[in-house]
This record gives structure tokens, C-alpha cells and sequence, in this order.
DNA sequence: GGTGGGGCTGTGAACGCTAACAGTGAGCCG
DNA sequence: CGGCTCACTGTTAGCGTTCACAGCCCCACC
């Protein structure tokens, strides 16, 4: 009877579901979402004639219906803050990636201000749509707050910021990174070495700062007022005309970016500074562009695309059930190109 | 008999749903449904009585069951491609934001390679979602061809593309933007104006090509090879060390992008050239640290913020029944900085 | 040859919402 | 004063899935 009923209109656009497919397989729908879900207890057989079915009536199952009959869809949600900063854009690249991988699909919200109450809202947005899972890619200090108040039995993984309790985070090594890129200097003779930090409220940017007076303080030198930023190019200028001005015994530059470290290598250059003659300078992120700056900049490499990988993993191992773990540490690894040199003298 | 049963337990940390609303305001469910809806025909008086019983519970309407209902979700699907890159980025960024302004949610399908069968895939996961409408931001020739493919009934635009017959599009004048960057070599006394390239099938920087030419032709200058590259500094770096080897009589250059001039500019400061004294450079994008690169450069600058914002706008009206204007044009800008200067001679 | 238990399948009822339709009063007109 | 409209509200039936619960058949077992 499956034959002539049903379809008479003849003028079928609309997507096959469950129903259709079990009619024309001549079975019931839920032995067609048993097939779907790889369920056991169906005979290869029938198996098979829903599998033929499905393909010749284009069958694709409606994850919307999944998710509410679920109470839950097949999504992580990422609530970010500047999607357009090197770090975060290739994190949610490889996230995405690997979130697909694995069968799940990713739904981002970005939030405009660092702020409690978006981050709060934005909390909400992914709630209403039933996310299975969030990554909160913000690293500022107001996002950790908004971890903690995340909903118990919402999975949950931090990215590049404070480690909230209970929930689980996957960071780079920002202390050792800088320290490296410290060290670095040091062990070039530098005696002076001086700091262009990151914005006040980022965690990274605190951490980078951590890092270097560590280095500084165990090599027995003396640590000096970090000079500030904001991560720009603009801000890494000012920070280089600065350091001309006020500081001139410096001859070691640690940089909390790439970009700021760009900017005051024009600075430096417009000021007749030779680098890595006069002054040696480390970056941070190892941006493609670092090898082809002026000169190509010694830098310490941060792997994002491993860290999109971790959180994916790390939220899965949640979702599983598994205990939170120590947070996920992804290492750094110093670049040395020529922008540093031995020290004068 | 709605009283006594059912949430007999008193451990309700579940969200409350509709019709929690409905009991506590003492109205059915359908009309908290018109309140949380703004339809008309609900008395002021009813009204308050609703929004006071979902604020006391804290109700957030289910939005997978809404689309489940409506047969379609406030979700607008994004195909993209590299979502790293400068332009795909900001345009992702300032999209996401109209988007939520609009009230509309955004997901992101990357495609890992510029493959039809990849994008189609891309589209399918995104009906699966139940999308209101499509962004497709995926700047190659292969995109192309699945916006032909896409349901008829499924609102499209494409960006930074091509349009496809029916599509519309939202894209920044590649064309003018590489005259103008061409034009200004021109008219400071260049006439052997060499171009690098963007990678062969992106629509982009096919289109940079052809301004170029045009510019070459109008002003009668002759029309060379353009040298290839792939938006990377790195092949920047290869142009600028080919052109000194193979074309010394060049004294202009148009780069395709911000990114590759910032490798043939330190190509040519290792040659000893002397910029803009004995080549101008030109490059696209605007990036922020092109005012900062050595010498600072002259560029086309492209308003990604505008394309997203413009992207929803005629996804918006498209979804409203609106037929597809004329592809939107967001117009280009040069900036000049100090990367070129008159020709010599 | 009843009985029990797997393998396999079907039936209803959710999930939380919207759409369509059917009321219900009040006011107005002829 | 019957009937009409209009403002407002409730009832019922989906949307396309999954879940819980039966069933059925067949084979093994005593």
C-alpha cells in the first residue's frame, strides 16, 4: 500500500523524514532511527533496506527534532571575545575542525565587551539552544567569574584563562614561554631587559608578565616597571619611542606579542636603534609574518591549533563523564631568529 | 487536576518551561506563547501578569523547540573557508555582532578544503540545523558552484565571491580598489608597475589582476606576467627576491595583499632597495600593522566590518521575501602612507 | 511441548513550542 | 434585540525525533 498513497501530489520538494523512510522501507520509524543511531537488535537485513531507503529518497535526519527529543544537541557552544586576534581565530579554527571530527557541530558567540553580564548572557543564548557543551575562549579576568556561575551539569572547558574550580582548562605555558624568551635574553648577556606588556585584565598578559620577572629575578637582575599595551601594533610603537626616551640603558626587549613587537621594531628604526646591535627584541605567538619582519623576530611559538584539538578532547572526556583533570598544559617553544643578539659590552 | 500531580517532587532545578509560565500566570500556554512572541490581542493586564511569572521563574523560551515548530530556527548558517585569514575574519566578527543585534544566532561551518563536495556537505549540515538563511563566505571559484546548488527556497548571499545567477552578494570593489592602488603608481611617474598576485582560483584576487590591467591600460603602460603568490608573507618574500633578480626595471608594485607586501618589502631591504626611493609598494587590506611595517604602507583598505554588516542586511531582506538587488558593492579606499614616492627620472 | 529468554520490531507518548481554529464576551449597528 | 465585528483567550493538533514499553517469533531447555 505504500505505493500509491502518501506521495500522490507527486510534487515532493520537501525533505523526506523518518516516516517516509519507514514507509518505503516497510518498517516502523523507530526501526529507522535505530539505523540512524547505530542501535543493535536490527537484522542486517532490514538494516540494509532502511540504508537503501534512506539513499534513494535523500534522507537526512533533522537535528533540530533530535535535540529537543534529546533535550540535548550534538553542539558546542564557544563564547569568545575578539574572534579577529590571532590566537582565538586559529583556536576556533582547529576547534571546529576537530569538533567535526567528532561529530559535533560548533555554534559561537563572540561578546562584545568583557564584561560580566555578557558573558552571562551569552551563557544563556547557548543554554536556550541546548548546547551540549561550552568552551569559554575569553581570556580575561572578568570571564572567570562567569565561569563559575556556569549551570553544574553544563560541561564546561576554559581556553587561554584562568582556571575556574571544578572546571576544567586548556592553556599554553605562558609563564615558561616567557621565561624562555627571558632567559633567552639573559643568557645573551642582557642585564637590562626590559617588558611591553598586554592589556591589564588578561590572564595571559599577567602570566607573560609572571614569566619574565621569574627569569629576571632568577637570573639576580632587577626588575623594572613593565611598559603597558594593548596588543597593537600602535600600542607596541608607543611602548618603543617610550623605551627611547625613558630607558635608554635597556638592550633587551621582552614583548608580550608579535604585533606590539612590529611596532617597536619601527619605533626602534625610526630612531636610528640597531636590532640586534644595539637592542635584541623577543615577541610572542610567532605569527607567520614574524620571519619576514625587520629583522625576522626571535619569538616564542604558541601551538593553537593544538590547543583548539585539547579543548575539543577535553570536553568530550567532560561530557563522558570523566573528572575534570589538571588542566591541559600545551608547551611553548622559543624561535630564535636575528632579532636578538649578544649583548654589548 | 493539573495541581497536585506532576511536580509533586519540589527539587525543580530544571528550566521551567512554557507552561510553568502558563500555571503560575494563570493563563494557557498559548498565551504566554503570544507574550513571549509580542503578537497582538493580549491584554496589557494579561500581559504583565505573564512577563511577571517568566521573570519569577526565570523562563527562557526553548529555542530548538520553537524551530522544531516554526520548521525554522534564528539561526543564520555561515559557510566559510579559512577563517584565520584577515578578511574572513573581520567580516565573521562584525557579522556575528549584526546578526545578534538582529537577533539572530550565527553558525560557522568551516570547509577545510575548497572542494564542491565539501562545501555541499557544509550546505547539508546546515539544513540539517534547520537554518533560516546561508552566508557563504568562501572567496573561490569552487564556492561558486555550490550557490548554484543551493535549495531554491533557502535565502543565500555570497561574500567576497562571485555571485551566482539569483545569489545575491555583498563584495568590496576588488576591481576599483586595484585601479586606484595601480592608478597611484602611475600618477607618481611609474611606468614598469609589476603585481603579485593572490592564489589562482580566488575570485579576489582574479579580480586585483584585472584592475591592475586596466589601470596598465588606460594609461597605455604595458601589461606583464603577474608574479604568483599565496597571500603568505613567505611568498611575498619569494616575489620580492624574484622580481629583483628577473625584473630590475620594475619601480612599482602592487601586492595583492598586506601580507605578502610585508614580505617583499623585507625581500627588498635584504637586496639593498631602497623603499620608496627606488620601488614603490602598494599593498590591499589595510591590516592594522600596515601603518607600522618599514617603510609604512600604502594599501587599499578594505571595510570587512561594513561587508558583515551588509551580509545580514540582505540576508534579512531576502528572507522577507525581498528579490536579490544588484550585488551590494562596498567601496574600497587607498591609503597612502610612505611606501610610495615619485619615480625617478 | 510448555516455558523462558534473547533477538528484533512496533506502538504510543513525550520533548516544548507554534499554528490553526474555535470560542467568549463586549460593543455597535440597524 | 438579533447579529455582526472586534479584542482577547483557550483547545487541539502537529513539528520530527527519541524513549519506554510492549509485543512477536524462534530457539533452547527441561
Amino acid at each position: 500500500m505504500a505505493e500509491g498513497t502518501g506521495e500522490g501530489g507527486d510534487h515532493r520538494a520537501a525533505r523526506p523524514v523518518m516516516a517516509d523512510v519507514a514507509r518505503l522501507a516497510g518498517v516502523s520509524h523507530q526501526t529507522v532511527s535505530r539505523v540512524v543511531n547505530e542501535h543493535p537488535y536490527v537484522r542486517e537485513q532490514t538494516r540494509e533496506a532502511v540504508l537503501a531507503a534512506m539513499a534513494e529518497l535523500g534522507y537526512r535526519p533533522n537535528l533540530t527534532a533530535r535535540a529537543l527529543a534529546r533535550r540535548q544537541s550534538d553542539t558546542i557552544g564557544v563564547i569568545a571575545f575578539d574572534t579577529t586576534l590571532h590566537g582565538p581565530a586559529s583556536t576556533l579554527f582547529s576547534l571546529e575542525q576537530a569538533a567535526r571530527t567528532a561529530g559535533y557541530e560548533v555554534h559561537v558567540v563572540t561578546v562584545p565587551d568583557p564584561e560580566p553580564q555578557a558573558f552571562a548572557d551569552a551563557v544563556e543564548r547557548l543554554v536556550a539552544q541546548s548546547v551540549c557543551g561550552v568552551v569559554v575562549l575569553a581570556p580575561q579576568q572578568a570571564a572567570v567569574q562567569v565561569m563559575v556561575g556556569l549551570p553544574t551539569d553544563l560541561p564546561a572547558v576554559a581556553v587561554e584563562g584562568g582556571a575556574a574550580p571544578g572546571v576544567p582548562s586548556v592553556v599554553v605555558d605562558q609563564v615558561e614561554g616567557a621565561r624562555q624568551a627571558t632567559r633567552h635574553l639573559v643568557e645573551l648577556g642582557h642585564r637590562e631587559v626590559a617588558h611591553v606588556r598586554g592589556p591589564q585584565d588578561w590572564i595571559e598578559a599577567e602570566a607573560r608578565v609572571d614569566g619574565w620577572r621569574r627569569a629576571l629575578a632568577d637570573a639576580g637582575l632587577a626588575v623594572r616597571d613593565p611598559l603597558p599595551g594593548d596588543w597593537s601594533a600602535r600600542s607596541g610603537y608607543a611602548a618603543g619611542q617610550a623605551l627611547r626616551r625613558d630607558h635608554p640603558e635597556v638592550t633587551g626587549v621582552f614583548v608580550a606579542n608579535d604585533h606590539m613587537a612590529l611596532g617597536l621594531l619601527r619605533a626602534l628604526a625610526e630612531a636610528g636603534v640597531d636590532v640586534p646591535g644595539q637592542v635584541s627584541v623577543v615577541g610572542f605567538d610567532d605569527i607567520a609574518e614574524a620571519e619576514y619582519l625587520h629583522p625576522p623576530l626571535t619569538t616564542v611559538h604558541q601551538d593553537f591549533a593544538e590547543v583548539g584539538r585539547r579543548c575539543v578532547d577535553v570536553l568530550l572526556a567532560r561530557m563522558a563523564g570523566g573528572t575534570a583533570p589538571g588542566p591541559v598544559v600545551v608547551p611553548t617553544r622559543l624561535v630564535v631568529r636575528t632579532s636578538t643578539g649578544p649583548a654589548r659590552g
